[in-house]
RNA sequence: GCGGAAGUGGCUCAGUUGGUAGAGCAUCACCUUGCCAAGGUGAGGGUCGCGGGUUCGAGUCCCGUCUUCCGCUCCA
């Protein structure tokens, strides 16, 4: 393994295992994330996004497209669907690894497919999965001779049917990955976007697996949402391109707020490579269940395109004007959990504060992922003016943000709320407010409160937003 | 997939040797207060994860199942 940083960061810990079923409960409790179909008992490894989850989410969504589509000239974004055509998977190998029934060597760590062992060549499905099938036939690891495990299906993908009839012919995929939606798309977008090499296609959405090892609360779930960018560039230039790509991606988390004391690379060994990759490395973020990826980076060479150019028999080269080059362009992959994304700004997000002696949990959002932007609150609800100047506001603010109003509770309870789901800023409305004009603005983390006239709250809550989304060169380095 | 632990109102939990459920917080209403989780009164909300079984009677015992967490395994 190598790492940038070292194994232990003993001065930056990070949330515990304890802070993190605060963040479950408070997630449930606030309305971030819910298990899906709760009330028939939940199912395993999926969850659902409540009202302040979606928003949350959506935000990191937002700004990720932002760092990936908006911000450049030379990416541009895609929206494949789920379900493709089934041959795309086979090209893609994933058909044929992991669909199979497969037997491990519990000495050497080898795997077959059974129904390719000697003497296995004509069983039936049945018979393939039943457990002492190995005991039976008497079967040995054809390396070492071990003991084999028994039988174990690697049902990656989802399976579903296209179309009346369910038949063999009609089974289909739930993508496993949204990759391939833009390798199948290259000749499409190249043809169609007017770009020449370098650039990127980049997509958002969801992929399914059948994990083996699902839980952890969001970070490994059957369902979950993708955050790809597929950079295709010419094949001496990859390496470059790679190096490029590598520091980007973990400097997005840093910019949206994440403590780069939490973060580091890791970078795969030789035997843990993918098989279509040249070079690969994580993103990976110190949970309170240990360091785990983020975001792989991976130099994906022209094994993609490639595939499909056979496969297809469609011509995917990229003709280069300049030097009346053709050829196949490799790939630059990069690779995040939209999920993961969210949970890990959630997490590093969180922080207990004292208030005279009052224990509360804030969320420390950056602004542009906060689910709410400001909260407009009555000092006093029982004076009509204070109320109807509160909606007011409140309606002008919505029409460029998420802006709620509360008037149920106490002002202090009120603010604490806000700050358990991460809102920046309280507007306060007063009875001075009716004489002066003026509101006051409460900042979530500095707790100071400036006075400022009801016509520059949008303007300065506007202005704090666009200082939250700091350029990327402005953006301290991990 | 294996082993262990746990599932009781939105959250955190209590429920004695089986006798058809409580607390705190939260939520809502009203009164009071008015700049950092104030106080008072009241209300709503649970067939105790789900399904069987034993029993006159099960949150409490038995079986199955689902879900979550921990460990192993696995991990494109």
């Amino acid at each position: 393994m190598t790492a940038d940083k070292p194994e232990v960061q003993a001065d930056d810990p990070g949330p515990s295992v304890a802070n993190l079923e605060t963040i479950v409960s408070l997630s449930k409790r606030r309305g971030f994330i819910f298990p899906s179909s709760e009330i028939y008992g939940g199912i395993n490894a999926v969850w659902d996004y409540g009202q302040l989850g979606v928003e949350l989410k959506n935000n990191v969504k937002r700004a990720w497209w932002r760092a990936m589509v908006q911000e450049r000239t030379d990416i541009v974004g895609l929206d494949a669907s789920i379900i493709m055509a089934p041959q795309v998977w086979v090209t893609s190998g994933h058909v044929a690894n992991f669909t199979d029934p497969l037997v491990e060597c519990t000495t050497c760590r080898r795997r077959y497919r059974l129904d390719e062992l000697p003497g296995c060549e004509n069983l039936t499905n049945t018979e393939l999965m039943d457990p002492e099938v190995i005991d039976r036939l008497g079967l040995k690891c054809p390396a070492d001779q071990g003991p084999l495990s028994a039988p174990r299906r690697f049902n990656l993908m989802f399976k579903t049917y296209m179309g009346p009839v369910e038949e063999e012919a009609a089974q289909v995929y739930l993508r496993p990955e949204t990759a391939q939606g833009i390798y199948v798309n290259f000749k499409n977008v190249r043809e169609t976007a007017r770009k020449k090499l370098p650039f990127g296609i980049a997509q958002i959405g969801k992929a399914f697996r059948n994990e083996i090892s699902p839980g952890n609360f969001v970070f490994r779930m059957r369902e979950f949402e993708q955050m790809e960018m597929q950079y295709f560039v010419k094949p001496e230039t990859a390496a470059a391109a790679f190096n490029d790509w590598k520091p980007r991606r973990m400097a997005w988390y840093v910019r949206y707020g994440v403590n780069p004391a939490r973060l580091r690379f890791r970078q795969h060994r030789p035997d843990e490579l993918a098989h279509y990759a040249k070079e690969a490395w994580d993103v990976e973020y110190r949970f309170p269940f240990g360091w785990k990826e983020l975001e792989g980076i991976h130099n994906r060479g022209d094994w993609d395109l490639g595939r499909h150019q056979e496969a297809s028999g469609e011509n995917l080269e990229y003709f280069d004007p300049a030097t009346e080059e053709k050829y196949v362009p490799w790939i630059v992959e990069t690779s995040a959990g939209g999920d993961r994304a969210a949970f890990t700004f959630l997490i590093d997000a969180y922080r207990e504060e004292e208030v005279r002696g009052e224990k509360r949990v804030v969320l420390g959002f950056n602004p542009e992922l906060a689910p709410y932007k400001v909260a407009v609150l009555p000092l006093l609800k029982k004076r009509e003016e204070i109320v109807a100047k509160c909606h007011a506001l409140r309606e002008d603010l919505a029409q460029d943000m998420m802006a709620v109003y509360d008037d149920t509770a106490a002002i202090g309870k009120l603010y604490r709320r806000q700050d358990e789901i991460g809102t920046p800023w309280c507007v306060t409305i007063d009875v001075d407010s009716l004489e002066d004009g003026q509101a006051t603005i409460r900042d979530r983390d500095t707790m100071e409160q400036i006075r400022v006239d009801l016509s520059q709250v949008k303007p300065y809550i506007e202005e704090r937003l666009a200082k939250a989304r700091m350029r990327p060169e402005a953006v301290p380095q991990p």
